[in-house]
DNA sequence: CTGTAATTTCAGTAATTTCTGAAAATTGTA
DNA sequence: TACAATTTTCAGAAATTACTGAAATTACAG
């Protein structure tokens, strides 16, 4: 571990805890992404000075949410971990699993409440503003789809196309059919 | 406040905690929006159960996220809130924020890095997957912009294109000379 | 099956974050 | 300016979350 190295594990430690992840789990996944062979929770613990057991529960959260392979070594009875090659497997999988845990059960929620007839002025608006919400976020989670169903260089291109996506709106919404 | 009402600011609540608010920021705003008039701390304290000043701390803290309206009430000192009418406008307003705390000093981070020539093999390792980061987060946040500089119908409708938008790509890179 | 290496669980403790009430500061009004 | 209404600050209490070491469990080699 050198220094520039342990400074971005640190990094992302405090930035996991802003993206509903602790410190101790973004500072184990910083560490496997940027080492090159696999590492073992021992090794992990060694250096960043975590107990064993704290490992075994960063391990198993990142386990949960997809975001490590776990390899074993010939002769060697320890499990090792290592993280995707492409970066954007990571982030696919990262949406995913949000999408799992937080966005789904918002939509269930508002779906649910919708289908009742507002029983005041008070709640009709409440509503109005729930159905907004459902919008977006049907919206956002097709696109989300979308995105899912693209291999990384295609959406690599996508992404790439930066400010032409404007321009190309209109092209695409008359090969779609849709927009007024 | 009807139950249903409730129920939704209570998940929002919980919501909230995993996006980098606390509850009571989480619950307080989805009063917010759901209420059709604005509301005054008092309001608010009296409505969720929490004291005057968690109220007080809650609307700063949505104020420095630029997430809600301060009105006044002619003949009525106190300080009245309000959210966006738009939803959308909403949403931009958590992009852009959530990019200047969390991903700018990221790219900060990396960027400084990567000037550095690595020191041996391990670090160069290193540079490597941070220079993939680098990259994703140039290009989401390029994008980012691009969304930014939408207006909620323009949104609203490339949102809406969908599936539309692995078939627009083609085309766009011949608009825009790029791809290979 | 036995023994050992490794991992997981979990109860208790430490650290952090959230929340409150009281006091201070601010704001607008007469 | 003085006063009252309102908001903000902040030290400490309460609640939550993270971390540890010891014990239990699992997995595998012989």
């Amino acid at each position: 571990m050198t220094p520039s190295m342990m400074t971005c594990v640190m990094h992302f430690g405090e930035m996991g805890s802003r993206w509903g992840f602790n410190r101790t789990v973004g500072q184990i996944y910083a560490l496997l992404i940027l080492s090159e062979e696999a590492l073992c929770a021992d090794d992990i613990g060694a250096t960043l000075s975590f107990s064993r057991s704290n490992v075994s529960m960063g391990l198993k959260e990142l386990q949960s949410w997809r975001l490590v392979n776990l390899v074993h070594k010939p002769g060697d009875r320890k499990e090792y971990f290592t993280t995707p090659n492409d970066m954007w497997d990571i982030v696919k999988t990262i949406i995913e699993e949000r999408r799992k845990r937080e966005v789904d059960p918002t939509l269930t929620l508002l779906r649910s409440t919708l289908v009742e007839p507002p029983q005041n002025e008070e709640e009709a608006y409440a509503q109005k503003r729930m159905q907004q919400m459902l919008g977006i976020i049907e919206q956002a989670t097709s696109w989300a789809d979308d995105i899912q169903s693209m291999d990384s260089d295609t959406l690599a291109r996508l992404f790439k196309l930066g400010v032409g996506v404007g321009k190309v709106l209109q092209i695409g919404e008359k090969l779609t059919g849709g927009g007024k």
